[in-house]
DNA sequence: CCGTGTCGGTTCATTATTTACACCGTTGTT
DNA sequence: AACAACGGTGTAAATAATGAACCGACACGG
């Protein structure tokens, strides 16, 4: 279909654990034919997306991606506004705390501060979060506008773990429950084991633009342990949309 | 021609002075119609490259650059590394400091730290340097991979300030110097008023693929100046080298 | 030493995608 | 009220993307 996007989706292939892609490899991976694949790389390499190693002819991100990311923080500084709130919410609830942008169809995870204790949770870098199968994602969904919040609902919901919400019914009423208690819970619904608890970002028009999550081992939440948690969230969060200029919705209040 | 390439082309639009462009002027700016820049901005937004403000329609750099930055630096701490050598290097030098790395067909400023004092060099965050314009360029240029070297020579050199080197002769000139003294001096070839020192990082495989400099305003430069600069930088850049995993080159020597 | 598989990369005819022109509705200005 | 500029949309023509076959290089195994 559209060539830049097909071009563009190439780079989501590319994770911690895969930083390095060989051609071959990358045109099975996207079900691409390979000379499409070697031009596009090709493209994007030619404006420092990518890069293509000289030892092994192996491509991985290019240096255009920080230059990219350096202009956007001189403008919109949004990861030093949100490092010392993470930073402050994993000490204060002594769990992993992370922020996520709304970047596509799909939430871009930007900030991760782990506690430091032994038993935690760990988030990859540059992980992608999907809308309907996080605790983030799930709360910004929940205070999206409501045409896109209806777009959402209406996709095709895959299933990552058992407790995934896949029908459109189930996934509105996490939606539902989390307008009305203002915070948002994933049981494992994305990893095994692992226990979210989110809070919407908002932008300067009053909807959601991102989320600040805190993600804990499932078999340390406890009634208290999740109070706390929320307590520590709310002000953290109001303080992220205020610091990138953002308006907090007058729909979202916290109900515990 | 390429898509692909035409669609990444319009990122660089975006810039420190112009963080946020119009459909109708990004058209003008790039000389493309106005339905193939929206269909273009369109598959990048579906990426997360940029983003579409709600109130007055305009683009900007989405939040997708932060998390392959992010992802970027995970495996490849580049920013991580020159950080606190270029820290060092400003306050020894009382200049700016700037780092900067191939991409594409230029090399991309990735890291700036300036001075604590008033009449300083400022640089762009994010800016692109011409290979063939700055003291970084060239220094980089000098100690390319034989073949690719010559590719830049044969550019068609555009002539940013009076003294920015225009024919392949007069930039073949410069190159050789650098690669007998080990470092390049760019005397307001890219920016009046500014004189700019720089020598190469090299990549693992032995060739540039960055450099680092400093920038001084022209009336400041002397003799003894020039040498304290150097012989700050000299060591900077093989810290900056070895710290990034690469291994310089024998054919680098420094001769003042 | 010769097959065999895989890799990165190239060529070229076919096809489907991009493209540009005109047009629409809205907004803000004169 | 007329006008211009903006973001965005349809559609027909043309250009650019596509993928099968192919090439040389390299590594592995008999």
């Amino acid at each position: 279909m559209r060539t830049v996007e097909k071009a563009l989706r190439l780079l989501d292939f590319f994770s911690d654990k895969m930083p390095e892609i060989g051609l071959s490899e990358l045109a099975k991976l996207s079900g691409i034919d390979k000379t499409t694949v070697l031009r596009m790389l090709a493209d994007m390499a030619e404006c420092g997306l990518v890069e293509q190693k000289t030892d092994d002819k192996k491509w991985r991100l290019g240096a255009g991606v920080l230059r990219l990311a350096r202009l956007r923080e001189a403008t919109q500084p949004v990861t030093r506004v949100l490092t010392p709130i993470l930073e402050r919410l994993a000490e204060q609830t002594g769990e992993t705390a992370h922020a996520s942008l709304l970047s596509g169809r799909d939430l871009a995870n930007i900030g991760v501060v782990e506690p430091a204790r032994a038993n935690r949770v760990h988030i990859e870098p540059g992980l992608v979060l999907p809308l309907h199968a996080t605790a983030s994602g799930i709360a910004v969904t929940a205070f999206l506008r409501p045409e896109q919040r209806e777009r959402v609902l209406a996709r095709k919901l895959a299933a990552v773990t058992g407790q995934t919400p896949t029908s459109r019914e189930r996934l509105a009423e996490l939606v539902d429950r989390v307008r009305t208690r203002g915070y948002s819970v994933a049981d494992q619904t994305y990893e095994d084991e692992v226990y979210g608890l989110a809070m919407p970002i908002f932008g300067p028009d009053g909807f959601a633009c991102g989320a600040l999550a805190v993600a804990t081992p499932a078999s340390r939440v406890t009634k208290a342990h999740e109070a706390a948690i929320i307590a520590a969230l709310a002000p953290a969060a109001r303080e992220a949309t205020l610091g990138l200029g953002g308006r907090p919705s007058p729909e979202h209040r916290i109900t515990v």
